[in-house]
DNA sequence: TGCAAAATAGCACGATCGTTCTATTTTGAT
DNA sequence: ATCAAAATAGAACGATCGTGCTATTTTGCA
């Protein structure tokens, strides 16, 4: 049903400063403060990605202590794992959840399209942690490439089950390919990411919108109206 | 005529080690090791990035001090830039020359896109410094982001251009828009690497060459025989 | 073979890194 | 208001980083 409906199972990790029997405490302040650490270092983490986080960067942005900006995490490692959930709980918020009110086949695989459009198009100044992480993390194994591989797999694979239903509407050709048509529109936002934010090419948008146009008109079964 | 007619102007910057006046010196032991430090960076730069390669890290694996290691680039940037400078070159010497044995228009398209496709397939395991690198310089300006980005744009200008070529050798529809194939072709090749080497779907090789066969499809004037 | 120049090594520097340890302060239910 | 627990601070650790300085070795024309 949602997206991240997996994803609540994977967050029951070890989570240093809570205890497992006395949990009467309220501890409100710590998740607070917690939260807004998480929030610089999403900040940061979107400019100079998660590998070039670093605690003590964290603890001058918030005006804390290293030792009290590393408490809240137990590890480095952790720290980038809490940046990458809320990186994509907002990916959620801004770009699936939305296109959910578009109509189930080819309206709701364009509203998804627009959305993320829309976000790319912001992530040209800011970055995108699933584009820069996955060039970080693609040959070095652990929990933050896990986490992270987790994230895009889950959006990627949402992306696909629109397509499938789709298809299924009878909006697409019976001979199109659902896993193709996904990895084309795929290859659209990550040559706009590359040509606009690395090349700062002009024009990159107007030709990623021009290119899902291109592939509607292959993949569907009647000439669609542009939005 | 070169894709590289340009650098070698560029490759005119200070190198230490090499004095202006007395130019009377042999010099060959120099840069030889020169060649082998570099050898080895780019290996190393491949897989864990040019932001990940280190002096250090490079005197270990090549069996020298640092500070021997160091004199020959005068700064981990210019080391930086001697990498990609030698990435560019084979890049060129496997990629663009051998496509100019086809013939002008589509058969060069083709060409140039299956090369770059071979060695891509290669680089899923190996990794690719011209996308790795766009991640890590993409807003950090200097000289290193400079001569990546010069050289992404001329190979890009190249694929360009052939492109153009196409079309004047009335291969392509007269509608067609050659920046926007190349940027869906580049797309293709994002995808793929992304898809591949992160992610480690399966047919994602498939699906790049199926979704350049689907970009002749749309441009090219008439039906074109597969590879 | 001698000898200057080039190539390489050795050492030290200040800075930053993640992490651990031990105080100290702050919080919030009783 | 009390007091334990939670939150934060402070200091130090070993490691690695790029770079500068000064030897020492190696190179290759004369």
């Amino acid at each position: 049903m949602s997206l991240a409906a997996e994803i609540a199972i994977e967050h029951s990790s070890t989570e240093p400063g809570t205890k497992r029997a006395p949990a009467r405490r309220a501890m409100q302040k710590g998740q607070q403060t917690k939260a807004a650490i998480v929030e610089a270092a999403l900040g940061l983490a979107t400019q100079i990605g998660l590998e070039g986080l670093s605690i003590g960067v964290l603890a001058e942005v918030t005006q804390m202590s290293k030792s009290g900006v590393f408490a809240h995490f137990g590890s480095r490692e952790e720290m980038q794992i809490s940046v990458i959930r809320e990186y994509f709980s907002r990916f959620e918020q801004e770009v699936f959840y939305p296109a959910l009110h578009a109509d189930r086949g080819l309206p709701r695989v364009q509203a998804l399209f627009g959305n993320w459009m829309k976000r790319v198009a912001v992530e040209i100044q800011s970055g995108c942690i699933f584009i820069s992480g996955a060039v970080e993390f693609d040959d070095r194994p652990g929990p933050v490439r896990d986490a992270l591989a987790f994230s895009v797999q889950t959006w990627l694979s949402a992306l696909y089950r629109a397509v499938v239903l789709a298809k299924q509407c009878g909006h697409l050709r019976s001979d199109a390919d659902e896993q193709q048509m996904a990895f084309e529109i795929h290859g659209l936002i990550l040559a706009l990411h590359y040509e606009a934010r690395f090349l700062k090419n002009p024009g990159s948008i107007e030709r990623a919108n021009q290119g899902f146009s291109n592939i509607l008109a292959r993949y569907a079964v009647t000439p669609v109206t542009p939005n």
